[in-house]
DNA sequence: TGTACATCAGTGAACGCGCGTTCACTGATGTAC
DNA sequence: TGTACATCAGTGAACGCGCGTTCACTGATGTAC
């Protein structure tokens, strides 16, 4: 929004202004609603109020602005889980510190999943080949991104005592298949027309499982 | 092929014979390689050799003819799952029986979705919405679907005390996220380029978790 | 402060593609007599 | 065993659709003088 002249009609400018963003936010709004096959580069044009082709002066293709709506999809669950992670833990004892950060981020993971089912989906899209990475775009309000701040309350809970470090390598992978899975089977799968009240009482214990099966 | 008369090259008779089969195998074939959205109407017919219409004589729609190859796909992991329940067990003890019951359960369903990535997803694209029916199409020898046989596996361990039976209610859902999860990171995510042998490693604590934590 | 100009964001039109599905048809098959 | 006939599996042609992407363009903008 800058300048004012004669212009197409709903548009303060005859430039959009931020385009890229404006696309962004369209392919964000239809992952939301319909997963990764939803996001089409015509209807996000479409909602931008452009006309086809434009997109390309801002993604070189489709496959790009889906990488994009990903990665925004990554950072809200990021942000889902931190804002678990954020929330007091009632004992003070470092172990009870550490099994209440896990416990954060398997509950921020599936209180996302269940929230935003499409843009869980889209998260998991096309999958990184590098978990370890620090791209920004996926990262939350702390810079991490969900797997680092897996391995971040894993790290704690070896710290604290809780976990043998033995057991540590490749604990992540077992934790992240437990929460995974199971926030699928609630929101594609049989759970899916489970209450939600059902639903937490399944997640506690699928945690509980993690905790003691570590 | 019935009887011989002058007819298309390369098709016996007039007729095709069993159109409704070579059409669901060219599905199956077709999900093998590209998962759900691979099972194109249009392709499964030019396998067959036949007229892109044809196929309406056999399916109602597109999407008939994906739910049969979906039930198709169920029935083939609950064979593979069948296939390492056969298996003997090293222990003769009744618990060592029911926890090999319930690790083979877990066994057949990874290494089914590590051999048939395409299917697996296929099986759980269009999810049932109960999974306690019957449908004979769905299930392996023994005529149980793979759902089932978790749950037999879960009630054996009840039956020779090895889980106490006030845990048995929805354990279901805490074995099968865990195996449902690391199934996918195995063929989607991050363990995707995972040695066979590492993966197998990981199989193995992860039953070991559940066998712990449920 | 004013003017000439290069840039490049968005336009307009069009492409080829493959899809699912509908229609009226034809001719081999199996059945009734 | 032979003939007439109804059935219905597969044909041929066509439809409308929406997609991603390419092309040559135009005109508002910001910059250099």
């Amino acid at each position: 929004m800058r300048g004012t002249t004669k212009n197409t009609p709903g548009r303060p400018t005859y430039r959009h202004g931020d385009l890229r963003r404006a696309l962004l936010d369209a392919g964000i709004a239809l992952a939301r609603r319909g997963g990764p096959d939803a996001v089409v580069l015509r209807e996000a044009t479409r909602q931008a109020g452009v006309v086809p082709n434009a997109a390309y002066r801002h993604f070189a293709s489709r496959q790009e602005l889906l990488q994009a709506v990903r990665a925004a999809a990554l950072s809200a669950l990021a942000v889902a889980m931190e804002t678990e992670l954020a929330k007091p833990s009632a004992g003070k004892r470092p172990a009870d510190i550490a099994r209440a950060s896990l416990r954060a981020v398997g509950i921020g993971y599936l209180r996302f999943a269940q929230a935003e089912p499409g843009l869980f989906h889209t998260a998991f899209s096309v999958p990184d080949e590098v978990e370890g990475d620090a791209d920004p775009a996926k990262a939350g309000h702390s810079g991490l991104n969900p797997f680092q701040l897996l391995s971040a309350a894993l790290d704690r809970l070896v710290e604290a005592g809780v976990l043998p470090p033995e057991r540590r390598p490749g604990a992540e992978y077992l934790a992240w298949s437990a929460v995974h899975g199971l926030a699928l089977l609630v929101i594609d799968g049989p759970l899916r027309s489970a209450a939600p009240a059902q639903r937490d009482a399944i997640g506690q214990r699928l945690l509980d499982m993690v905790e003691k099966g570590l």
